[in-house]
DNA sequence: AAAAAAGGTAACTCAACGGTTACCAATGGG
DNA sequence: CCCATTGGTAACCGTTGAGTTACCTTTTTT
Protein backbone atom coordinates (compact mmCIF):
# COMPACT_ATOMS: atom_id res chain seq x y z
CA UNK A 1 0.00 0.00 0.00
CA UNK A 2 1.48 3.05 -0.63
CA UNK A 3 1.72 6.69 1.10
CA UNK A 4 -1.72 7.84 -0.46
CA UNK A 5 -3.53 4.80 0.60
CA UNK A 6 -1.94 4.85 3.74
CA UNK A 7 -3.15 8.25 4.55
CA UNK A 8 -6.64 7.83 3.82
CA UNK A 9 -7.42 5.72 7.21
CA UNK A 10 -9.00 8.56 9.28
CA UNK A 11 -6.99 6.38 12.29
CA UNK A 12 -3.71 5.69 10.71
CA UNK A 13 -3.77 9.80 10.19
CA UNK A 14 -4.32 9.56 13.78
CA UNK A 15 -1.24 7.33 14.34
CA UNK A 16 0.71 9.58 12.51
CA UNK A 17 -0.18 12.59 14.24
CA UNK A 18 0.38 10.91 17.51
CA UNK A 19 4.05 10.01 16.38
CA UNK A 20 4.84 13.15 15.17
CA UNK A 21 4.48 13.89 19.13
CA UNK A 22 7.06 11.16 19.37
CA UNK A 23 7.65 7.52 19.82
CA UNK A 24 5.63 5.44 21.03
CA UNK A 25 4.72 1.16 21.81
CA UNK A 26 1.92 -0.57 20.27
CA UNK A 27 -0.06 -0.80 23.56
CA UNK A 28 0.02 2.66 24.16
CA UNK A 29 -1.34 3.57 20.77
CA UNK A 30 -4.13 1.02 21.22
CA UNK A 31 -4.83 2.65 24.31
CA UNK A 32 -5.00 6.09 22.71
CA UNK A 33 -8.02 4.84 20.19
CA UNK A 34 -11.37 2.54 19.92
CA UNK A 35 -10.63 -0.04 18.29
CA UNK A 36 -8.33 -3.19 19.34
CA UNK A 37 -4.80 -3.77 19.60
CA UNK A 38 -4.43 -5.96 16.59
CA UNK A 39 -6.09 -3.64 14.61
CA UNK A 40 -3.66 -1.00 15.41
CA UNK A 41 -1.01 -3.01 14.44
CA UNK A 42 -2.53 -4.01 10.81
CA UNK A 43 -2.42 -0.57 10.21
CA UNK A 44 1.35 0.01 11.66
CA UNK A 45 2.19 -2.35 9.39
CA UNK A 46 0.22 -0.90 6.31
CA UNK A 47 2.18 2.31 7.51
CA UNK A 48 5.65 0.51 8.21
CA UNK A 49 5.02 -0.97 4.42
CA UNK A 50 4.55 2.78 2.80
CA UNK A 51 7.52 3.69 5.14
CA UNK A 52 5.39 6.13 6.73
CA UNK A 53 6.81 4.26 9.88
CA UNK A 54 9.56 2.92 11.64
CA UNK A 55 10.23 0.62 14.96
CA UNK A 56 13.09 0.28 16.59
CA UNK A 57 12.41 -3.38 18.90
CA UNK A 58 13.57 -2.91 22.88
CA UNK A 59 13.59 -5.91 24.64
CA UNK A 60 9.72 -6.99 23.86
CA UNK A 61 8.49 -3.91 23.17
CA UNK A 62 8.50 -2.20 19.68
CA UNK A 63 8.77 1.73 19.46
CA UNK A 64 7.21 3.09 16.60
CA UNK A 65 8.80 6.68 15.06
CA UNK A 66 7.62 8.39 12.31
CA UNK A 67 9.66 8.89 9.17
CA UNK A 68 7.81 12.16 7.78
CA UNK A 69 10.30 11.73 4.31
CA UNK A 70 8.24 8.96 2.92
CA UNK A 71 5.32 11.75 2.43
CA UNK A 72 7.91 12.80 -0.62
CA UNK A 73 5.50 11.89 -3.63
CA UNK A 74 2.34 13.16 -1.86
CA UNK A 75 3.91 16.48 -1.46
CA UNK A 76 5.26 16.27 -5.15
CA UNK A 77 1.55 15.33 -6.53
CA UNK A 78 0.40 17.93 -4.40
CA UNK A 79 2.74 20.45 -5.84
CA UNK A 80 2.18 19.38 -9.10
CA UNK A 81 -1.51 20.15 -8.75
CA UNK A 82 -0.22 23.96 -8.02
CA UNK A 83 1.21 25.05 -11.37
CA UNK A 84 -0.52 27.81 -12.99
CA UNK A 85 -1.38 27.69 -16.59
CA UNK A 86 1.34 29.66 -18.50
CA UNK A 87 -0.81 31.78 -19.91
CA UNK A 88 -3.39 34.21 -17.85
CA UNK A 89 -6.68 33.23 -18.11
CA UNK A 90 -7.92 36.32 -19.78
CA UNK A 91 -5.58 36.20 -22.53
CA UNK A 92 -6.72 32.46 -23.07
CA UNK A 93 -10.45 33.78 -22.82
CA UNK A 94 -9.50 36.46 -26.03
CA UNK A 95 -7.74 33.75 -27.76
CA UNK A 96 -10.66 31.23 -27.64
CA UNK A 97 -13.12 33.97 -29.04
CA UNK A 98 -11.00 34.58 -31.72
CA UNK A 99 -10.13 31.20 -32.60
CA UNK A 100 -14.01 30.81 -32.00
CA UNK A 101 -14.83 33.73 -34.52
CA UNK A 102 -12.57 32.71 -37.12
CA UNK A 103 -13.16 28.99 -37.17
CA UNK A 104 -16.68 28.60 -36.49
CA UNK A 105 -17.31 25.89 -39.09
CA UNK A 106 -15.08 23.81 -37.52
CA UNK A 107 -15.75 20.95 -35.23
CA UNK A 108 -15.10 21.13 -31.73
CA UNK A 109 -13.00 17.96 -31.23
CA UNK A 110 -10.94 17.21 -28.37
CA UNK A 111 -10.58 19.45 -25.87
CA UNK A 112 -12.13 22.75 -24.16
CA UNK A 113 -8.92 24.89 -22.86
CA UNK A 114 -7.00 26.09 -26.02
CA UNK A 115 -3.73 25.01 -25.37
CA UNK A 116 -3.71 22.91 -28.14
CA UNK A 117 -4.45 25.66 -30.44
CA UNK A 118 -1.78 27.56 -29.04
CA UNK A 119 0.99 24.48 -30.30
CA UNK B 1 -15.76 10.90 0.30
CA UNK B 2 -13.32 13.25 1.53
CA UNK B 3 -10.32 14.40 0.01
CA UNK B 4 -7.86 12.10 1.49
CA UNK B 5 -9.57 9.40 -0.08
CA UNK B 6 -10.32 10.92 -3.19
CA UNK B 7 -6.47 11.18 -3.86
CA UNK B 8 -5.81 7.36 -2.52
CA UNK B 9 -6.67 6.15 -6.38
CA UNK B 10 -4.39 6.13 -8.74
CA UNK B 11 -6.62 7.27 -11.46
CA UNK B 12 -7.99 10.16 -9.74
CA UNK B 13 -5.09 11.74 -9.17
CA UNK B 14 -4.07 11.00 -13.23
CA UNK B 15 -7.43 12.86 -13.52
CA UNK B 16 -6.56 15.87 -11.35
CA UNK B 17 -3.14 15.57 -13.08
CA UNK B 18 -4.48 16.02 -15.93
CA UNK B 19 -7.26 18.86 -14.94
CA UNK B 20 -4.52 20.84 -14.09
CA UNK B 21 -3.51 21.72 -17.19
CA UNK B 22 -7.29 23.00 -18.01
CA UNK B 23 -10.92 22.03 -18.15
CA UNK B 24 -11.76 18.84 -19.57
CA UNK B 25 -15.17 16.81 -21.01
CA UNK B 26 -15.76 13.60 -19.48
CA UNK B 27 -15.36 11.73 -22.84
CA UNK B 28 -11.79 13.30 -23.54
CA UNK B 29 -10.84 12.12 -20.03
CA UNK B 30 -11.88 8.68 -20.74
CA UNK B 31 -10.21 8.53 -23.74
CA UNK B 32 -6.76 8.95 -21.77
CA UNK B 33 -7.64 6.16 -19.43
CA UNK B 34 -7.93 2.57 -20.14
CA UNK B 35 -11.34 2.15 -18.19
CA UNK B 36 -14.92 2.78 -19.50
CA UNK B 37 -16.70 5.78 -19.75
CA UNK B 38 -19.05 5.11 -16.72
CA UNK B 39 -15.97 4.40 -14.70
CA UNK B 40 -14.50 8.13 -15.53
CA UNK B 41 -18.03 9.27 -14.93
CA UNK B 42 -18.48 7.88 -11.27
CA UNK B 43 -14.39 9.06 -10.36
CA UNK B 44 -15.58 12.48 -11.39
CA UNK B 45 -18.65 11.92 -9.46
CA UNK B 46 -16.30 10.93 -6.04
CA UNK B 47 -14.12 14.48 -6.68
CA UNK B 48 -16.69 16.50 -7.00
CA UNK B 49 -18.27 15.41 -3.73
CA UNK B 50 -14.71 15.62 -1.82
CA UNK B 51 -14.54 19.39 -3.66
CA UNK B 52 -11.57 19.06 -5.50
CA UNK B 53 -13.56 19.42 -8.88
CA UNK B 54 -16.49 21.35 -10.37
CA UNK B 55 -18.60 21.09 -13.41
CA UNK B 56 -19.44 23.51 -16.00
CA UNK B 57 -22.45 22.55 -17.79
CA UNK B 58 -22.56 23.88 -21.65
CA UNK B 59 -25.05 22.13 -23.57
CA UNK B 60 -24.56 18.50 -23.95
CA UNK B 61 -20.96 18.64 -22.85
CA UNK B 62 -20.38 18.81 -18.97
CA UNK B 63 -16.62 20.89 -18.69
CA UNK B 64 -14.58 19.77 -15.36
CA UNK B 65 -11.96 21.95 -13.80
CA UNK B 66 -9.88 21.90 -10.87
CA UNK B 67 -10.71 23.24 -7.41
CA UNK B 68 -7.54 22.99 -5.86
CA UNK B 69 -8.21 24.75 -2.56
CA UNK B 70 -10.00 21.69 -1.71
CA UNK B 71 -6.75 20.17 -0.91
CA UNK B 72 -6.29 22.48 2.11
CA UNK B 73 -7.19 19.36 4.50
CA UNK B 74 -4.24 17.57 3.23
CA UNK B 75 -1.95 20.43 3.07
CA UNK B 76 -2.86 20.86 6.99
CA UNK B 77 -2.54 17.26 7.77
CA UNK B 78 1.13 16.78 6.11
CA UNK B 79 2.39 20.07 7.75
CA UNK B 80 0.90 18.91 11.20
CA UNK B 81 3.61 15.89 10.85
CA UNK B 82 6.39 18.49 10.21
CA UNK B 83 5.94 19.97 13.88
CA UNK B 84 9.32 19.43 15.19
CA UNK B 85 9.86 18.33 18.71
CA UNK B 86 10.57 21.82 20.77
CA UNK B 87 13.09 20.38 22.41
CA UNK B 88 16.41 18.97 20.25
CA UNK B 89 16.41 15.42 20.26
CA UNK B 90 19.90 15.15 21.79
CA UNK B 91 19.01 17.32 24.78
CA UNK B 92 16.06 14.66 25.06
CA UNK B 93 18.42 11.55 24.84
CA UNK B 94 20.49 13.42 27.73
CA UNK B 95 17.27 13.96 29.80
CA UNK B 96 16.55 10.27 29.24
CA UNK B 97 19.39 8.77 30.54
CA UNK B 98 19.63 11.02 33.92
CA UNK B 99 15.60 9.92 34.34
CA UNK B 100 16.76 6.20 34.34
CA UNK B 101 19.70 6.79 36.72
CA UNK B 102 17.38 8.78 39.16
CA UNK B 103 14.48 6.80 39.18
CA UNK B 104 14.85 3.31 37.54
CA UNK B 105 12.53 1.48 40.49
CA UNK B 106 9.59 3.03 38.82
CA UNK B 107 7.89 1.00 36.20
CA UNK B 108 7.68 2.49 32.94
CA UNK B 109 3.74 2.93 32.58
CA UNK B 110 2.77 5.27 30.10
CA UNK B 111 4.93 6.19 26.74
CA UNK B 112 8.59 6.34 25.62
CA UNK B 113 9.09 9.62 24.67
CA UNK B 114 10.20 11.75 27.88
CA UNK B 115 7.18 14.62 27.07
CA UNK B 116 5.52 14.39 29.77
CA UNK B 117 8.46 13.47 32.50
CA UNK B 118 9.25 17.20 31.44
CA UNK B 119 5.52 18.96 31.72
C1' DA C 1 -37.33 14.21 -37.74
C1' DA C 2 -33.86 10.94 -37.14
C1' DA C 3 -29.46 9.80 -35.76
C1' DA C 4 -25.36 10.61 -33.27
C1' DA C 5 -22.94 12.38 -29.36
C1' DA C 6 -22.38 13.35 -24.43
C1' DG C 7 -22.95 11.85 -19.93
C1' DG C 8 -25.28 10.12 -15.84
C1' DT C 9 -27.26 5.98 -13.27
C1' DA C 10 -28.58 1.19 -12.08
C1' DA C 11 -27.46 -3.60 -11.40
C1' DC C 12 -24.07 -6.85 -10.88
C1' DT C 13 -19.52 -9.02 -9.66
C1' DC C 14 -15.18 -9.41 -7.44
C1' DA C 15 -11.45 -8.00 -4.68
C1' DA C 16 -9.72 -5.37 -0.93
C1' DC C 17 -10.35 -3.17 3.79
C1' DG C 18 -11.10 -2.96 8.42
C1' DG C 19 -12.87 -4.85 12.50
C1' DT C 20 -13.19 -8.71 15.76
C1' DT C 21 -11.69 -13.01 18.55
C1' DA C 22 -8.42 -16.59 19.26
C1' DC C 23 -3.91 -18.01 19.42
C1' DC C 24 1.11 -17.87 19.33
C1' DA C 25 6.09 -16.55 20.56
C1' DA C 26 9.16 -13.83 23.13
C1' DT C 27 10.60 -11.07 26.90
C1' DG C 28 10.87 -9.34 31.74
C1' DG C 29 9.64 -9.07 36.67
C1' DG C 30 8.03 -11.39 41.03
C1' DC D 1 10.56 -20.71 37.64
C1' DC D 2 6.15 -18.94 36.73
C1' DC D 3 3.30 -15.66 34.90
C1' DA D 4 2.14 -11.25 33.22
C1' DT D 5 3.17 -8.17 29.39
C1' DT D 6 3.98 -7.06 24.67
C1' DG D 7 2.90 -7.66 20.06
C1' DG D 8 2.35 -10.16 15.75
C1' DT D 9 -0.63 -13.36 12.87
C1' DA D 10 -4.53 -16.28 11.33
C1' DA D 11 -9.32 -16.95 10.43
C1' DC D 12 -13.57 -15.06 9.80
C1' DC D 13 -17.07 -11.55 8.52
C1' DG D 14 -19.50 -7.48 6.83
C1' DT D 15 -18.82 -3.30 4.08
C1' DT D 16 -17.03 -0.66 0.59
C1' DG D 17 -14.80 0.31 -3.80
C1' DA D 18 -13.99 -0.09 -8.51
C1' DG D 19 -14.84 -2.23 -12.72
C1' DT D 20 -18.15 -3.80 -16.27
C1' DT D 21 -22.53 -3.80 -19.37
C1' DA D 22 -27.02 -2.04 -20.23
C1' DC D 23 -30.06 1.66 -20.40
C1' DC D 24 -31.81 6.32 -20.09
C1' DT D 25 -32.15 11.51 -21.01
C1' DT D 26 -30.59 15.58 -23.21
C1' DT D 27 -28.55 18.11 -26.85
C1' DT D 28 -26.55 18.74 -31.30
C1' DT D 29 -26.07 17.66 -36.15
C1' DT D 30 -27.57 16.44 -40.67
Amino acid sequence: MDAFAAIADPLRRELLTRLADGPARVVDLAAEHPVSRPAISRHLKVLTEAGLVEADDLGRERHYRLRPAALHDVRTFLASLDRRPLIAESALDALETEVRRTSRERRRTTQTAPQEEIA
